[in-house]
DNA sequence: TCTGTAAAGAACATTGTGTTCGCTATTGTG
DNA sequence: CACAATAGCGAACACAATGTTCTTTACAGA
């Protein structure tokens, strides 16, 4: 546990994390560089790789303290209960999520927000379902894909809404097929 | 009218086009350089950058070939009727469109599909809808991300499905709300 | 204080992009 | 067929970015 303990070590790390976030908000994270970092955070080439392997190891290290995951236990309140404070909380971080979900964003992130999303989607059907749902990764992949696509397309700014107009539209489009399937144990 | 003339003309452009095909099924996009097309080419350097301007420039000259439009006119059969056809056809082309659709492939193409289905979509709903229904753009694009997330998992095989079974997840999940809206003329 | 280690910084190898230029080979046309 | 136009070759170049290695310096914590 050095890499906790010592102050240079903390001071580094968190100038390189700040570096990263600050150039995002600036130019995107695709078209920021290494080398970017290194001069923004004002440490030494070595010393970046020293420390991380990667300018996605650096994301990721972040990441964590982004998660904009307010999913609360699965079966409380209406389906897709996330749906609402998660445009909600996107909409308040607007500039960092739309740099890292948009258009310039790496796929790197929506990669792994879909993930994580899919298993919220996933444990949320699964503790609604009165009977084994045939297929249910199938139902799960369309609607967290529904729910990213309306996301990017707010983060690249493709039309302007609410979250309350997101959320609507979401939910309305994807809710009944849903539950339909839930109920009758259709498919897919 | 020189470019399509002159034989050599036509002969590099092909032979660059269908390096660039084989190297997308052989390594997938992204990781393909430049100097891996010319090397399958077998091109001079300067040739390509004659020609192209871009690997992404040679991908769009060919895309318009294996554009996987089977839409018919907007209203005839049931809605989304481009849904079947088209995994169906994907499937057929599997090995291609899994390079270029999945997480090996440049969001460059998945961006320009979802604009060609966005643009499919809008109209099929247009022609439908008994009165205007507000925010059309946002369920064109909850819609399109439901089918391009169904494409892109099963292109990165995160689910085997018959062509059958991703249709019937796709409309089922998203048929039911979606009319709701086009009828009650409601959110969002 | 004094020892272990973090950081600086510069040099280097490597890989990729895109441009330039003089020479050669091929093509379509008169 | 002959010839002017031009496509292609290929090598060299400038540039940008990545990731490694090394020596020297400076700092933290016991």
């Amino acid at each position: 546990m050095t890499g906790n303990s010592d102050r240079r070590v903390r001071r580094t790390r968190q100038a390189i994390q700040r570096a990263l976030i600050e150039l995002i908000l600036d130019k995107g994270y695709e078209t920021t560089t290494v080398t970017d970092i290194i001069n923004r955070a004002d440490v030494g080439r070595s010393t970046f790789y020293a420390h991380f392997t990667d300018k996605q190891d650096v994301l990721f290290g972040n990441l964590d303290d982004l998660v904009f995951l307010h999913a609360g236990p699965p079966s409380e309140g209406p389906l897709f209960g996330f749906s609402l404070p998660m445009f909600e909380h996107v909409q308040s971080q607007r500039q960092l999520v739309s740099a890292l979900l948009g258009r310039r964003g790496g796929g790197a992130v929506i990669a792994r927000g879909e993930q994580m999303l899919a298993e919220v989607v996933r444990r949320e059907l699964l503790a609604r379902a009165p009977q084994p749902t045939p297929r249910l990764d199938l139902v799960v992949t369309a609607v967290v894909g529904a729910f990213m696509g309306l996301l990017r397309g707010w983060a690249d700014d493709q039309f302007a809404a609410t979250p309350v107009e997101m959320d609507r539209t979401f939910r309305t489009v994807v809710t009944p097929g849903v539950t339909m399937i839930l109920t009758s144990g259709e498919p897919a």
